[in-house]
DNA sequence: CGATTGACGAATTTATAAATCATTCAAACG
DNA sequence: CGTTTGAATGATTTATAAATTCGTCAATCG
């Protein structure tokens, strides 16, 4: 057992460093193979696909980011600073990631293209931590109180879409990022502050 | 003059079917010349280059679209509803244009790559109607007043943007996209409501 | 003399064959 | 008998040459 995770994490630690060095698609298993030591048809015992692998990559990546969030979301400053604290900090992390390691791109664009509910377990998972900041916010009298804060938190990834994966979406800079996510968060933040209304007739159709 | 935009006319025309039938890149300049009876380079002295007839071409869509927009900017009912208006009308109308003529996204696509001028200037030209649906609201008394109300505009269509250019953006359905718009929006439309105020600190950094 | 052509060059696309790749699996290994 | 291999396979990618295409422009037309 300790045998068969250790070969697997051999492998991710091999193909990592060859996704982010040569990307993804320069990448071939036989390469991997090899830098582990063993048979290209040997890695199939521990991944299901080169797609898996990435997929697992990915996976790994978002642990990290999690740790963070955890920490902002739990953190003692005022519910809607923690919001913002958590979007700056998303955007700023995966802005940096590709900015760093531009093959990490390809890799993202490959799994929203072949694998798009790793992008929606990602969603959910975040949504987790959202939805805990909402609800301390309601308790703590920052927001009005909300009928549905998972639903809430859904509409607040669906406004912020276009910074939760920057250069996937679009090619502006990092400071127009910055600027207009301020500026969505603020009226985000307004809509569910205590003296806020919905107006009934958007509801409508 | 009459000579010359008349040809003008026909020439778009001629490619407007040849793009929608076969597709932008299937389409080469001699079959549009043909189509016209005139030569592949006379087209030149009437469009700089094929990219260009199919910006014209995006450029005519909107103006159409356009005419919708101004009667519901303009229309008697309740500001927040005549947002609602608005956004549904594009949502609907985008994504009924991509779902009849599917080689429009082919064209959407190589005009978001190569002259992403085209869609800034149409989200401009489209931010002249939210800020006069924003205005009437303001001196309605269904709006807070709203001390930059272009500024607001925009962060309303970088909130929407996953809904304006639905099949470029994501792979969701009509019904999922009118619910997740009609969430956002609503959210959005409270976040101007006269009690909503904007928290302090989400400004910092 | 302005309008139009069609031949031309550079760049892109297509066609095609060769090579490589991801993945499978029967056989060899330990 | 569980592990590992490496040859086999079908799909994809690469390499290459031929063919098209966009866009230009000197020559022609009316």
């Amino acid at each position: 057992m300790t045998e068969q995770s250790c070969t697997r994490e051999k492998i991710l630690e091999a193909a990592r460093e060859r996704f982010l060095h040569y990307g993804y698609s320069k990448t071939t298993m036989s390469e991997v193979a090899r830098d582990c030591e063993m048979s290209a048809g040997n890695i199939y015992r521990f991944f299901a696909s080169k797609l898996d692998i990435a997929e697992e990559m990915a996976w790994r990546f978002n642990q990290e980011v999690f740790v963070e969030y955890e920490r902002i979301a739990n953190s003692s400053v005022a519910p809607p600073q923690r919001l913002y604290d958590f979007f700056a900090f998303a955007l700023q992390q995966t802005y940096d990631a590709i900015e760093k390691e531009a093959k990490i791109l390809e890799i993202a664009e490959i799994l929203r293209d072949e694998r798009p509910e790793v992008f929606n377990k990602q969603l959910e998972q975040e949504r987790v931590y959202l939805v805990k900041m909402l609800e301390d916010g309601v308790s703590g009298g920052y927001f009005r109180s909300l009928d549905d804060i998972p639903f809430v938190a859904e509409m607040f990834q669906s406004a912020m879409m276009k910074f939760r994966f920057p250069q996937l979406f679009s090619r502006l800079s990092l400071d127009k990022l910055k600027r207009e996510m301020n500026g969505v968060l603020t009226l985000l933040a307004a809509s569910i502050s205590p003296g806020a209304k919905t107006p009934a007739c958007v509801n409508s159709e």
